[in-house]
This record gives C-alpha cells, structure tokens and sequence, in this order.
DNA sequence: CCTCGATGTGAACGCAGGCTAACCTGCCTG
DNA sequence: CAGGCAGGTTAGCCTGCGTTCACATCGAGG
C-alpha cells in the first residue's frame, strides 16, 4: 500500500514532519525513527547525525526551488512556481525556513548563497518592471515578497488549497 | 551612561538579543547572565525559569502590539504602529516571531488567543474597504501582510530605517 | 552592632538525549 | 552453501545544561 519508499526517504518524511510541528532541537532522535518504524540508533544506517537529517531536507528544499526556477525570466511564472511549491509543501518550507539556525556555519554560509542566487533571478524578472526602485529597495522588495509567501503558507486556514493559492499569488504580485 | 537600569531588566534586554540571534534551545542560562553582568545561577534570583524568561518576552511584545493597536480604526495607522515596532525592536520581534514554538502549550494558547484579538482589529479596519473578500479571505490576507513585517523586519539591508519603514509601509498596503 | 532580606557565587546534581558498541539476522552472491 | 554487507536491535556511555544548594556579602533598620 503505502511505503515501498525506502527508510532512508520514510526517514526524510518523518523528519520533516516531526520538525515542523515542533522543531528541531524539541525533536528526538528516538522520535524520527519511531515515525519511520525503527528505533532512534537504527537512523545512524542512514543518516551520520541528526544535524546531517536537517541538512539533507534544507538542502533539498533549496534545490528544488533553484531547479524550478532556473532560466525563467517570467516574473509571473517564478510567483507561480514558488506558490506552487510553498503550498503542496508546507512542512519541507516550515523547517527551511526557521530552522536554518540550527545549522552548522559553514552550511549556511553555502544555503545563504544560493538563496542569493535564486533572490537574484526574481530580482533580474522584476527589475524592469519597476524602474522606480534602486537596488537595495529592489533586493528588500523581493525577500519582503519570498518571506511572505513563506511564512503565509504557514498560516492555517480553512480556504481550500487552489483558493489558497491565489490569494497568495494575488498577494505576492500586490507586493512587487 | 548605560545601566541604572535594575538587573531584571538587563536579564530581559540580554536574553531578547541572545534568543534572537542564537534562538532560544541554543542559549544557555550562563550566556544569559554572563550578558547582563553575573552568573548562570544568579539568573534564579529574578526568574523561576529559562522558561519564564522567554514568557516574559512573548507576553511584553504581544502587550505591546494591543495597546498600540486598542481602538484604533484607521487601517493606515494600524500599519503604520507596526511597522513602527518592528522596525524599532527587532530582537523582541524575532523571538516573538520565531521561538513561541519553546513555550508551553498553555501558554501559546493564550498567546494564540490575544494575537487573534490583534488581528481582529485589523480585520476591522479593513473590512470596509474590501468588501470583495468574504472573511476567510479577509483573515489570511491580513494574517499575511502582518507575517511579512514581521518577517521582513528581520531581513538584513543596507537602507537606512526611515527608508525601511517606507518600503515596508508600502508593501503593507499593497497586500491590504 | 546585629540581624535580616536581597542578591550573587562556586560546586554539584540529575537527567535528557545524541551517539557508539556489540550483537543478531537475512538476503544476495560467488 | 558460505560469507558478508545492509540494516535492525538493546544497552549503555557521556556530555551539556537547567536547576538547586550552601554559603558569602552588603546595605538598611531597629
């Protein structure tokens, strides 16, 4: 029925889960493989630490809005994608988005370049569509758009996912 | 010059910054009081609990956004009081933000239940100019134009805060 | 003075929790 | 069929850290 998912991805899933409801540090080790059907010391076949379990999720996340994203020079499209995602995804951007702190330096370091990257394609789409704005407004307009459609995807609310979306896609070209 | 401050006081302003910066599970007591001039232990003296340090924070900052905001009715200056306060005090902000997930549920509860009231106000405000949003459109546009202040004011950039204030202000209004 | 409450200190306790060790099993393969 | 790697298990180690304890200091009143 449901899982020929190998543990490693079951891992991967529950993790994501467990983090998002009540983040990182709250969750055990003991937890992530019981929401995966093992006991907590059997995640280390897979995972060579509970930090490297974040890493690989936060890692993903960033991969696959740097792969949608790609060579698109359509601002509408970059809006549509990113709500795609933020909304059929919501745990996987939860822990992406306020569990970067529990990262090790270095990765971040490196999470916090390709996120330019992917800033400086929505950036390159809006520019010539507002001339009004200089660069660094620029750059604050795009992130104030990105960390709404981030943390809004958080919110609970009882509108259907398709009307979701487009309040979101509404609001997100309001801001830009 | 800094400090007649009491002790209390430098207890709180040093542990919104160091939760802020650190988050709260990667702070420890000792950090606390080392920041504000004694030692771990000391920190006992003025709370029962790291616990009740956070609390404290949480509680001073949803304070604080419902006294701005009791019975106004004018959607502009609503904006304009937030964004006033987070710009103004980011550290409280970002541990409102981000670490209410470390407190316990009772707590969060009540929390949950004032920051309805805020939003209600604002839900207030703007309902009569949006009459094309029926109410469960009307909660998550506003629970999102909030979530990005919020969120937004936390974004490192290198315009000056007036200028911030500005293009946070628009952006507000823009989502409303 | 003497005491007493407020405030701080260093030492130590207890426990949660990440991770390792040692061992078992079964499937795949030569 | 033998052997070995993949993938689990249980028991336990060990560190970090929140918290408590017993004790100093010190300013204010009686």
């Amino acid at each position: 029925m449901t899982t020929a998912a190998p543990r490693r991805e079951l891992l991967l899933e529950a993790a994501a889960g467990l983090f998002a409801a009540r983040g990182f540090h709250a969750v055990g080790i003991d937890d992530i493989g019981a929401a995966a059907g093992i006991t907590g010391p059997g995640v280390y076949r897979h995972f060579a630490s509970k930090q490297a379990l974040l890493e690989t999720l936060v890692d993903r996340t960033m991969d696959r809005m740097l792969d949608a994203a790609q060579g698109r020079r359509d601002l509408e499209v970059l809006v549509d994608l990113h709500v795609e995602l933020v909304v059929s995804e919501r745990a996987l951007i939860s822990v992406w988005v306020r569990e970067q702190r529990a990262l090790a330096e270095e990765v971040r370091r490196s999470l916090r370049g390709r996120m330019r990257d992917y800033e400086q394609i929505w950036r390159a789409a809006l520019s010539p569509r507002r001339p009004d704005l200089d660069s660094a407004q620029l750059a604050l307009t795009v992130g104030s758009s990105l960390a709404m459609l981030n943390t809004t995807s958080l919110i609970e609310s009882p509108l259907p996912p398709a009307e979701r979306s487009a309040v979101l896609r509404r609001l997100a070209l309001a801001t830009l």
